[in-house]
DNA sequence: GCGACAG
DNA sequence: ATCTTGTCGC
């Protein structure tokens, strides 16, 4: 859908691929990551999920769109799609980001910053899920992970705002930060254009009174509403 | 060979 | 991710 303020994909590449044409992709598209900050003003920061239908290949996937400063709900959608691609660990970003890219198609609003479930460069080709969808859309973006994919850590301090150097080998390649007290700690990277300081910042930020940013938890509440409607409908027609 | 493995 | 069971808190 083309319109005046669509957010679109910059580059362009066949999402139609085996297992080892996707990690060649990888590879290719990880050069092109920037680990430094190149954000303009933030004033719209977008959060995506997507969830899966328990018995078949249905998945619904969100995006929203949350005010910087008031970090209320400003715009949404919300997309049914099938998925084409199996979950393999590290190539996460071939299940989930095509219906994630059609969702964000009929968003009017220009994110300034997307905050993505998933790890960035905290990856084995250091192109995970954000990085991947920065750049695509060659937007700043953060990876924000609930588990690890990749890496090594001491355990964080128990306190908000504590926080651990993830660790693969010699590289710094994410933070293990805590969000909220006695809370399990998250695990943020860089996606791209931006540096890991200033990603950690915007996640505490976005993450005053839950573990998670609220960008992901107002897309994880969309989703589940919408799958939860699709299961009553799809029932609904069966009668 | 064995364990680890984003969602 | 989803499912399942149990527990706590509003």
């Amino acid at each position: 859908m083309k319109g005046v303020n669509c957010i679109e994909p910059v580059i362009q590449h066949s999402w139609d691929l085996n297992e080892s044409q996707a990690i060649v992709l990888q590879k290719e598209l990880a050069l092109k990551v920037i680990k430094e900050d190149q954000l303009k003003q933030v004033n719209y920061i977008a959060g995506v999920d997507v969830a899966y239908s328990k018995n078949s290949d249905r998945l619904v996937a969100a995006v929203v769109i949350l005010d910087a400063t008031t970090q209320k709900l400003i715009e949404s959608n919300v997309v049914e799609d099938i998925s084409n691609f199996p979950y393999i660990p590290g190539l996460f970003s071939f299940r989930e980001l095509p219906p994630v890219i059609k969702a964000f198609s009929k968003i009017s609003i220009t994110p300034d910053l997307i905050v993505c479930d998933g790890q960035g460069v905290a990856h084995p080709r250091r192109f995970g899920l954000a990085s991947h969808l920065g750049v695509l859309f060659n937007t700043p973006t953060i990876g924000c992970g609930k588990t690890k994919l990749l890496g090594d850590y001491e355990d964080p301090g128990i306190k908000r705002g504590d926080y651990s150097t993830l660790l693969d080998s010699n590289d710094e390649i994410g933070i293990v930060l805590r969000t909220q007290n006695n809370v399990k700690p998250i695990y943020v990277s860089i996606g791209h254009r931006i540096s890991l300081p200033t990603a950690c910042k915007w996640v505490l930020q976005l993450a005053p009174r839950f573990r998670l940013p609220e960008t992901t938890r107002q897309a994880d509440q969309l989703v589940k509403k919408s799958l939860t409607l699709l299961e009553k409908i799809k029932k609904d027609n069966k009668r």
